[in-house]
DNA sequence: AATTTCAGCGTACATATGTACGCTAAAATA
DNA sequence: TATTTTAGCGTACATATGTACGCTGAAATT
């Protein structure tokens, strides 16, 4: 029932997919693919492209998808590496700089589509960082017995620091990121500390 | 000198902002904007543009200056607010949530070529919020006697944090806006809170 | 009054886009 | 083996876009 039909499918879904992603830089939006560039990057003609996607927004919509994806294992990875004993600050920063630098187009399409063009883009990003907001939130809570409202917007405002700085680490040399990954630090533990001092918790930053 | 030729001209050209801002929205944003759709709702022939910019690129440019100047004119405003005897953080919230009421789609513009296609849109929007931090870095400063690194660090998470809820805000209704502002100013007394702690100041949240 | 300047127009063109339609060959099914 | 299914192709078309070019009439300048 694999079927070597369905399998070639597959593969030029992916291909399509990936060129996709490829198109995407800091100069090129989602918005600014057309089917036909697309298309032509897998090798297929543009009319094929219907065999896959119903329209350019779907395939947008499961590129959101994949990337939320591979948000949600860059978590993970973060959560064994602070099992291990890191610091929790510096060790979720470090990998989510990791991330950026890996799968940077990914990344570029959470960013630009949070504030995108498309209600449905919007809708999907939104879900992706909700999840994260809601872990790190309950961690937060057990950990460091933060009151569960503060625990929240603790969270809440962690993870848009280190969204932002994301995206201004994506078009920064080395030694700028280094100096902005330090900062964004600095600016964690602050509210590490503030949150802790309003919400009654332990301080473990 | 003032000439009734050249005040037409200065007309028409305020007719192509106004157009240009007028058709940015949720669904709209300035790279989706055609010089052809522009210059017919300014009233003029698509070729007749040429007269005024030389480039849709540069009308946008044009734009950001406009609502960096308005977003200036904002601060100043606060300022005087606070002047007059208001709390800093919630003064400014309000303050900055009237823009985002009052102004939306200049504020749009900010928000999304901030991450946006063009780097010289980038670069502009950067320059704004860069004034911005400053600003409110000094303020901190000699306000609160926090130690120069930490208010700069301090005034840059506070400002991305006030810049990320307006973006929310943007597509809510008033009750969600309540509870954001709500939270935001929470998260604002995190900040200010914790950088006290580390880098010396009085509080005055 | 004679001349120059120039904002705005209309025409025209090359280009890119999405997508409807029908065909083909190879894989899947019967 | 005979039949059906379908991924991918090529052709074709309607539409929108940016912009080059030359004209016009009124304001500005001489």
């Amino acid at each position: 029932m694999s079927g070597i039909r369905a399998q070639q499918k597959q593969k030029t879904r992916e291909a399509l997919i990936s060129a996709a992603f490829n198109q995407l830089s800091a100069d090129h939006s989602f918005s600014n693919l057309s089917l036909r560039e697309v298309a032509r990057e897998a090798g297929i003609a543009p009319t094929s492209f219907y065999r896959h996607f119903k329209d350019m927004n779907e395939l947008g919509l499961t590129m959101v998808d994949e990337a939320g994806l591979t948000l949600r294992q860059l978590m993970r990875q973060a959560r064994r590496r602070i099992a291990n004993g890191g610091s929790v600050i510096q060790t979720s920063v470090h990998t989510f700089m990791e991330f950026i630098d890996t799968s940077s187009n990914q990344f570029r399409l959470l960013l630009r589509e949070r504030s995108g063009t498309s209600k449905a883009f919007r809708a999907a990003v939104a879900r992706e960082i909700q999840h994260f907001i809601l872990e790190l939130a309950h961690y937060l809570e057990t950990e460091t017995h933060c009151e569960a409202n503060h625990a929240y917007m603790q969270a809440e405002a962690m993870v848009t620091l280190v969204f932002h700085s994301g995206a201004e680490a994506l078009d920064q040399d080395l030694v700028q990121r280094k100096e902005l990954t330090e900062r964004l630090i600095w600016q964690l533990r602050y509210i590490a500390r503030g949150a802790g001092h309003y919400g009654g918790a332990t301080n473990h930053a």
